[in-house]
DNA sequence: ACGTAAGCGAGACGGTACGTCGCGTCTTACC
DNA sequence: GGTAAGACGCGACGTACCGTCTCGCTTACGT
C-alpha cells in the first residue's frame, strides 16, 4: 500500500472504506483529469456508497488533499535534523536528493501532481518546501546587498520553480539519472550540463 | 484595448458579443477560481444570454483558451526576426525581455494565468515557448559531450520553470524590478543576485 | 396539386410560397405527427427561409388551420342548394355522400387528420358540420316529445361521431365501400349491416 | 381522491410526489390545453422539484399517460365477469352503464380528455374498449354473409365513434340524463330518442 | 460472547449547472 | 433601400452531479 496508514487505533471499516476510495480516486486519476472525475465515478469504482463517501469527506477535493498532505507530510518528515548549512555540487543538500527519491517511490502519484495539467495545490506545496529549503543554499548567502532579501527569496523560487520543472521532466523522460545526480544538477546547472556523466 | 481584436471584418454584434463575454470572464477570474466560475455567472455579468454564450464557444474553457491562444500568439508573433544567437549577461535574448514586458503590460491576465493556483494550460504553453526560446541559450550550446542532446532539453526545462517561477513572484510583488532586469537575472540569476542593482 | 388555390390575384411569388410551405408541411406530416414538426424543418423542406415563413404565418397552427378552413370551405361549398329534406337508406342525403367522397378524393390529408392520433381541430369542424346536417336527417324527425330539442342536438351528436369513427375506419381500410354505401350504411347502420354487398 | 391508488407497498414520499404531481397536471389541464403545459408548470404547482419528476416520468406525456391508463384499467377492472351476451334496449350490456357511470365520477378527468380538444391518445383507448365490448352487441350477430368480419369490425366502429361522441355532449351538457338511459340509448337511437322519458 | 453503537447501503429529494432546441424578433450586411 | 441571412433573447428541455435526509441492516467493538 502507498499511502501511510494512520497510526491512530480507527474501525476496521474506516480504514477500509478510506482505503478504497483512495485507490479507486488514483484509478480514475490515471484514465481522465482530476476535474472530470465525479464523486459518483470514485464511489462507483471503489464500490462504496456515495452516501457513505460524504460520511468521510466533504468533496473529491478533501479526498486527494488527504493524499497529497500524507505526501508533503512524510517529505518534511526528517526535516527538523538539517546539519549545517555548506553544501557543494557534488554534495548537495539532502532536501533535493530526498524529493526526487520519494517522487521515484511514488511515481504514480507524482507524475499525476506534476506532470501533464497536474495539481496546482500540490505543485504549490512542493514549492512552498523547496523554496523555504533552498533558503539555506549557499550561492545565495556569500551576497551582502541592500537587496539581499528580496534577493533572496527571489532566487528561492527561482530555484523550486526549476527543481520543480526538473522533476516534471524527470518524471516524464522515466528518471533517467539518480536522484542525487539531479540534485547536483539542481545545485549547478550549468557545470553539470557540460560534464555530464 | 486588452485584446487584439481579429483584423477580420466580423458582424459588429458578435465583436460586441465576444468582447462582453471576454471581460466578464476576466472580472470572474478576479473574483474567484475558473473552476467555480459557472457559465451562468459569466453570462449574467456580461448581459449576454446563456444560449448566445453557446452560439460562440463550446465551453467556459473554449472562451478562456481562445484568450489565451491570443496572447500567446502575440507573444510569438514577432519572433521570426530572431538575430543570431549571442547572448550575455548583460545583453540577453529579447525573447526574455519580452516575455516580462507582455506580462508587465497585460499584468492582470498573467497574474490570474501564472499566480495562485493560475492556469495550468497557460503555463505549459509558456513554458513551451521559453524551452523552445532557451535552446539558443548560449551557456548549454559550447558543451559537446554524448548527453548533449538530453542535457540541452533537460536544460530547457529548467530555464523555462525558473523563468515561469520567477515571472510569478515578479507579478505578485508588483514587480519590483525592469523586465530587462529580470532576464538578466534569468541569464545568470548568481551574479546578478551578488549584483543587484 | 391538392388544394383550392385562392381565387385572389396575389402576388405569384406569395403563392409559391405558400403552396412550397404547404406542401413541406404535408410531407412531414407523413412522417411524424404534427406536434414534433417545427418551423424549420418544414422551410428546411419547403426551401423557405425561416424569417419568410413570419411574414406570411403566425405559427405552424396558422399554417395548418389554413389548410384545413380550405378543405372545409369546399366541404360546404354547395350546401345551400339542398333539396327538400325527405331521405331513405337507399337514397341518403348528398351531404354524406360527398364527405366520403371529398375524403377519398383527398385522402391523404383525410388520413392524416382523421385517423391515428389525428388532428382535434379538424374533426371537430367536420363533426360540427355534419352535426348540422344530420339535423335534416329523417329518422329524428318523427318524434314530437317534449324532450324533442335536447334528444335531436345528441342524435346529431351521434350521427356526427359515428360518421367520423366510420370515416376513419373506412380510410384506414383503404375505401373497401363506395362512398354511396357508406352513407347508407350510416343512414341504417342495422339494416346494411345484415345485407353487406 | 381521483386515482386509484397503486395497492404495492411504495415509499410513502414516491407515493406523494406522484399524487401532487397528477393534482398539479389536472389542474393545469382545466386551465389551458396540455400542449401549452411545461413540466416546469406542473412542477412549479405542485411544489416538487424539476429533477424530482424527471426521476418519475420520462414527460409530460408519461404522467398523463399513467393517470389515462389507471383510468382505463379501472373500466376493465371487472370485465371478466361478463355474463352470457343477450341484451335488449331495455337492458343494455353492464359495459355501456359503466363507461357513463365512471365518466360521471370522474368527470373532471373525462371532460378534459374527451370534450373540448381533447386528448386523443385517451379517446382511442376508450374507442378501443368500447369496439371490442361492442363486438358482443346483440344487433351485429344475427348476420351470416361473406363480409360479416368485415361489417362486424365496421359496425363496431361505428358504434364506439357515436359511443363517444354521445358522451362528449353528454359531459358538455352536464348529464342531463342517467347512464342507464345512455346506454339505452346507444342501443336502440331511433326507439329511445322517440319515447324519450 | 454478545449486545450495542457505528458504519454502511439504499434511494428520495431539492438544488445548480449543463448543453441543446425551437421560437419569434430585430439588426445588419450586402446586392 | 429593401431583403435574406442570421444574431439574439427567451423559455423549456432532459441530464449529470451535488449534498442532505431518512430508514433499515450488518458488522465490528468493547466490556
Amino acid at each position: 500500500m502507498s499511502i501511510k496508514t494512520p497510526p491512530e487505533h480507527t474501525d476496521l471499516r474506516v480504514r477500509r472504506t478510506h482505503k478504497l476510495l483512495w485507490e479507486a480516486l488514483m484509478a480514475e486519476l490515471a484514465e481522465r483529469p482530476f476535474a472530470e472525475i465525479s464523486v459518483t465515478d470514485i464511489c462507483d469504482r471503489a464500490m462504496v456508497h456515495r452516501t457513505t463517501f460524504y460520511k468521510h469527506y466533504d468533496d473529491k477535493y478533501a479526498l486527494l488533499e488527504q493524499g497529497m498532505r500524507r505526501m508533503i507530510d512524510a517529505l518534511m518528515a526528517d526535516e527538523e535534523h538539517l546539519p549545517p548549512s555548506a553544501f557543494s555540487a557534488d554534495h548537495p543538500p539532502p532536501y533535493f536528493v530526498r524529493l526526487y527519491e520519494q517522487a521515484a517511490h511514488h511515481r504514480q502519484f507524482y507524475k499525476l501532481m506534476v506532470c501533464g495539467e497536474g495539481n496546482a495545490q500540490f505543485q504549490r506545496l512542493v514549492k512552498e518546501y523547496i523554496a523555504r529549503v533552498a533558503a539555506d543554499h549557499p550561492r545565495a548567502s556569500p551576497t551582502a546587498k541592500p537587496h539581499l532579501a528580496v534577493a533572496a527569496e527571489m532566487h528561492a523560487h527561482y530555484v523550486a520553480g526549476a527543481a520543480l520543472s526538473l522533476l516534471a521532466w524527470w518524471l516524464d523522460h522515466d528518471m533517467p539519472f539518480s536522484p542525487l545526480r539531479m540534485a547536483q544538477y539542481l545545485m549547478s546547472p550549468h557545470d553539470t550540463a557540460s560534464s555530464s556523466r
